[in-house]
RNA sequence: GGUCUCGUGGCCGAGUGGCUAGGCAGCGGUCUGCAAAACCGCGUACAGCGGUUCGAAUCCGCUCGAGACCUCCA
């Protein structure tokens, strides 16, 4: 199959060719959650992101392995070196066991990402199952000698890698400006300078979260577990790397360090980073206590939201905006998407209906292309779905008489919309507004026969009767020449 | 304070040195007993001020505004 995927790279800040260490094959690496709290609109995003990426590399042909991990140790609430790990605390205050806190969130962050269609990855590591591989990466950067022990951990030394591999790299800053530019934070003695960053934490004597080790009973530092669970699953060097913005420093800048430090090898080729979502403009995040879950937003409980809004429609909202793009939320932009995804997905769902006839005016190849450039552009889904509304004016022009379509042109559709929107985009074909119940068919069809007579009479009174109590339980009926359909 | 990004019509959002995405909302029309849906047509937007250019919303400079990272955050 002919590539020519190019794809926005962090680290050149550049679109690049994308090329696979091996041919036919990709390794792709993206953080995932600290499972401390429920997922919400935020943790859509790189969910969504990434599996479109995940979607669309397999589409074109690679064999695709997408690691995913689970952040269940070593994430501290900040970086002092009395900070507190995330899921620790929450066990503290739940008094349950850090596990069942990691265990519990797990579940309900797989939970949603299926309700979001997003697909599970190839292998989904655990932090806390690879405390091995990490000490081990430690062992490598002592050897290396960059890294050093005090009172039981162990740090990282940013200066003295600095001196032979650029420390910002990524994120474009440089040592000097970072230096004159840290905040004071309380507890840091331990370190050598501030911008150090922790491999191994001892462990205070409450924290129930320990291992042990040659330095002291403690856990691993947050940013070790990607380069641990990366290299083994995937290996020292791979492909594409992504994550959050935010993650971009010092997370994966110390993912790049540590790699470096340990096998002398730049860890990642394509480096991709999800923009955030916002709310009034700010973004969404745990820290700032502004973000909605992904429950409240299934379930419209929350003082935000003027309604509920479906999965498809959050999945939708998101592959609208471009991933590197921030993507504002507000409820008039969430109904407009749960709009726009309804007569995409009901003007797709008329298609099977049309009678093939002459050829319309719509050209299928430079259609099918066009679908593939933008996807090839750095994933750009909202020019994809641009184009397949370009398709819905076809199909419903045509599915109304006002032109028509042949068996050709009927076939081509049906293949995009199996490939673009069921299989890179991800959207479900049913919409809370196409799906009637088995039962209720029958139940309906003579109740609009019922209708159809008393319409006959010219008794509308009783027809919009019908309507109106029918459309009041959520029933919606559209009369056509051809009969008429109802949709809940 | 440092580094960086962005500012597009009522709203959301692409794009880009000349061919003026798309969606939602709005208006007019077709259809209909009426409505809904669908279809057709319409609004000529790119923060402000300068500059480069035959031509800029797109390049450069300045001003204003917003945001991200620098501490945990997807």
């Amino acid at each position: 199959m002919e590539n020519k995927l190019r794809l926005f790279n962090s680290l050149s800040r550049k679109k690049e060719d994308f090329k696979p260490l091996t041919d036919g094959h990709v390794g792709m690496y993206v953080c995932g959650p600290t499972v401390y709290g429920d997922p919400h609109l935020g943790h859509a995003r790189p969910g969504i992101t990434f599996d479109i990426v995940f979607r669309y590399l397999q589409h074109i042909g690679y064999k695709v392995r997408y690691v995913r991990n689970i952040t269940d140790v070593g994430h501290l609430e900040n970086d002092a070196d009395h900070g507190e790990d995330k899921i620790a605390k929450k066990a503290r205050l739940e008094e349950l066991e850090p596990m069942e806190i990691v265990q519990y969130y797990t579940n309900r962050y797989h939970a949603f990402m299926n309700a979001l269609n997003v697909l599970p990855p190839s292998i989904e590591p655990h932090a806390s199952g690879h405390i091995i591989e990490q000490m081990e990466i430690i062992d490598k950067i002592f050897e290396n000698g960059y890294a050093y022990e005090a009172d039981g951990s162990v740090y990282f030394d940013v200066e003295k890698y600095n001196k032979k591999h650029p420390y910002g790299i990524l994120s474009g800053r440089n040592i000097e400006e970072m230096l004159a530019n840290t905040r004071e934070l309380d507890g840091q003695d331990e370190k050598r300078k501030p911008y150090d960053f922790a491999l191994w934490k001892k462990a205070a004597p409450e924290h129930i979260m320990r291992w042990k080790s040659k330095w002291s009973d403690g856990f691993p530092g947050w940013h070790l577990e990607c380069s641990a669970m990366g290299a083994k699953y995937l290996g020292e060097t791979f492909d594409i790397h992504g994550g959050g913005m935010d993650l971009l420093f010092p997370h994966h800048e110390s993912e790049i360090a540590q790699s470096m430090a340990a096998n002398e090898k730049m860890p990642v080729n394509y480096w991709m980073h999800n923009n955030m979502i916002t709310i009034n403009g700010q973004k969404m995040g745990k820290s700032l206590g502004n973000f909605i879950t992904l429950e409240e937003f299934f379930t419209g409980n929350h003082d935000m939201l003027e309604q509920a809004y479906s999965p498809m429609t959050i999945r939708f909202f998101i592959l609208q905006a471009h991933y590197r793009g921030t993507v504002d939320f507000s409820n008039e932009a969430l109904q407009g998407a749960g709009k726009a995804y309804e007569r995409l997905i009901k003007a797709f769902g008329r298609l099977d209906d049309i009678n093939p006839a002459e050829a319309g005016d719509l050209d299928m190849e430079k259609l099918r292309n066009s679908c593939y450039d933008a996807m090839n552009d750095d994933f750009n889904t909202p020019i994809l779905i641009a184009h397949l509304f370009d398709a819905v004016k076809f199909i419903n022009a045509a599915a109304d008489g006002k032109t028509t379509m042949s068996d050709e042109q009927k076939n081509a559709l049906q293949n995009i919309r199996k490939d673009f929107i069921v299989d890179i985009l991800g959207l479900d074909l049913e919409t809370s507004e196409t799906v009637g119940g088995s039962g209720l068919n029958d139940v309906m069809d003579i109740l609009l026969d019922v209708r159809k007579k008393l319409k006959e009479e010219k008794n509308y009174a009783m027809s919009d009767f019908i309507r109106d109590e029918l459309s009041a339980k959520g029933v919606t009926i559209k009369d056509t020449k051809d009969g008429t359909s109802w949709e809940m």
